[in-house]
DNA sequence: ATATAAACTTGTCGCGCGTAAAGATTTATT
DNA sequence: AATAAATCTTTACGCGCGACAAGTTTATAT
């Protein structure tokens, strides 16, 4: 930047103070310094940056499984906020691990992240070390809440299989849930919102009890147990309902492979329905009914929580959020295979 | 460190020198250390470590599509050997558009990351940007070369389609070929492939024309697409070849919603086969004919290659390719689409 | 024109650590 | 026990930048 400066013809705590914020220097100065950087491609280096900042301009972001298109879908979303408002995010996967989960936690620290949005692991150990962490600096909880207090922003499970359940109830069979692997709270909290809704309704909520590991290749259990069900007579009702759209995944192609043909058709066998509307959901055969989670609002809202508590309320776009714990309803989507 | 080393009773060189490199102090020291490091959760200010290194201890990884789980298994794969090595892999995505890969060549030029894995985007106008990059620092190129000569891991396309296009001939109809929308140079080699590979069988190429937008939805473009071309009076052969599996995805999806059966079955009325081996495909309904890259493979000889031009040859499991042009063979992956 | 504010300059400090040199201490070797 | 070798301590510097203070120039207001 000695350099940089010497070459624009300016002094180096004014183009420090540019790069800082670019508001903060003459628009004639500025113009100067921009037409230099363009001809350079000069950058300030970002360790000396965050080295002597009291605050990092950096956001850690920990997600659970790096090729579920869910998370990767939710961290593009903010990546992009975070981006516009001049944070750089740094996005470490668990990988379903919790030893990953916790060095992912001691690289953000060692990073002085100024904030942090987590996808968390179902593990109790580490509820202790995040709220410790969140101690110190800001952090937010998106899809599967670490506790009942802390800034949450996920898919109101209650809401979503109310209505997931009504639709099926509404339109055939009563449905029998097919849970997730149980890899975060959502495995079990979206199997009380199933219990809930079907005693709403008066009728028997019934749990189809099938062996997952708890490993993030849902798709997989999902067929193996499957597979098994079918041949030992399968499903208790003709409309399965599944944790979400990766289990309905792999219901379908163990149906499809033993010859059980799945839809809402007259000439159909069985009806699956999921949760989540997966990006591919909607290219299954038969394309998948199911509910949608508003990835894209909780990536927003998430970000507008965590930068609310960084104190960046400048833009209006960043409306926020009434309270820290926020459960987005859900939209059903109806396609043909329930 | 200065409070951290008071505290362990050692003095701070010391205790620095064991974070570069624990077996440079004494086995007593180290124990003395890890112990401290346990109780009190030290760890050196990643900034400040790399701010005053010669060489930083970050990889930049550079992917042209966050959701696609070809990429994000790449990325993983090569994020686990980095860390095993003692580097923190930082990976941003392109998202397939132009400015944000130029963007993220610029974060990695201030981070001055050691080296960098790109899969590029296939724009011309970068070429020389990357280039100038990889004059100060390595980098290797996966998934789609970025010219004829810097270093590369790849599957070899013209090996994968004559498999596919062998199988797919001895067993039925002669392929035609769907394409994949324009994104990177795979487009246009795999399409080369196909033809070379029929050509070698004295068979007519057969490519559909259909326009696809030059961006990531494959699965949507394939899927307009293939509905037009069912509406139109269908494909010219039997048997559908796709560029990669997502492509092959729409496809499928628009012959089941046309009515068209898919299969190799006698009662079907359309073959499709793919190409990548997605984690999916094997779940799809019927399960994917493909072909399978090797990932893991393509993500360790690229981490091998690169951590040779780091200067790091110490383990044997890097085993050193011959040279910097590697192309895999593919696995032909026999489901029954085709 | 003068007063005042805004924007700049020069200079200096320190963020937390790696690294090097020189001396002190411990451990291994004969 | 004496010598050599390994390991440690002390001291000091600088990585590239943000931040601050004090002084100087330039723009805006009266």
């Amino acid at each position: 930047m000695e350099d940089f400066s010497a070459f624009v013809g300016l002094s180096r705590p004014t183009v420090s103070k540019y790069f800082n914020d670019p508001g903060s220097v003459r628009q004639k100065t500025r113009d100067i310094i921009e037409a230099a950087v363009k001809q350079s491609g000069f950058r300030p280096n970002i360790f000396a940056v965050n080295l002597n900042r009291r605050r990092t301009n950096i956001l850690g972001i920990i997600i659970p499984n790096s090729t579920d298109p869910f998370y990767t879908a939710l961290t593009r979303r903010i990546e992009g906020i975070a981006e516009q408002a001049g944070y750089l995010a740094f996005v470490l996967s668990s990988d379903g691990k919790p030893e990953l989960e916790e060095r992912a936690i001691e690289t953000f620290k060692s990073m002085n992240v100024a904030g942090s949005i987590i996808a968390p692991l179902g593990v109790q150990s580490h509820q202790e070390k995040l709220l410790k962490l969140g101690e110190s600096i800001p952090m937010i909880y998106v899809d599967s809440p670490l506790d009942t207090v802390s800034p949450f922003v996920g898919t109101n499970n209650r809401q979503s299989f109310q209505l997931i359940v009504d639709y099926l109830t509404r339109s055939g069979d009563a449905p029998c849930y097919f849970g997730m692997p149980p890899v975060n709270s959502n495995a079990f909290e979206r199997r009380e919102a199933y219990c809930e809704a079907m005693d709403s309704l008066r009728l028997e909520p019934r749990v189809v009890e099938a062996e997952q590991a708890a490993d993030w290749d849902f798709e997989k259990s999902a067929f193996d147990a499957t597979s098994q069900i079918l041949r030992n007579g399968g499903f208790p009702t003709k409309t399965v309902l599944c944790a979400n759209d990766r289990v309905a995944f792999g219901v379908i192609a163990a149906a499809y492979q033993a010859g059980v043909k799945v839809g809402r058709g007259e000439d159909c066998d069985l009806r699956v329905a999921g949760h989540d509307d997966q990006p591919l959901s909607r290219y299954m055969c038969p394309p998948l009914t199911t509910v949608a989670q508003n990835y894209n609002e909780i990536g927003r809202l998430a970000a507008a929580l965590l930068f609310h508590k960084l104190g960046e309320h400048q833009d209006s776009k960043f409306e926020l959020p009434a309270n820290e714990r926020i459960l987005l309803n859900a939209e059903i989507m109806l396609r043909t295979s329930a």
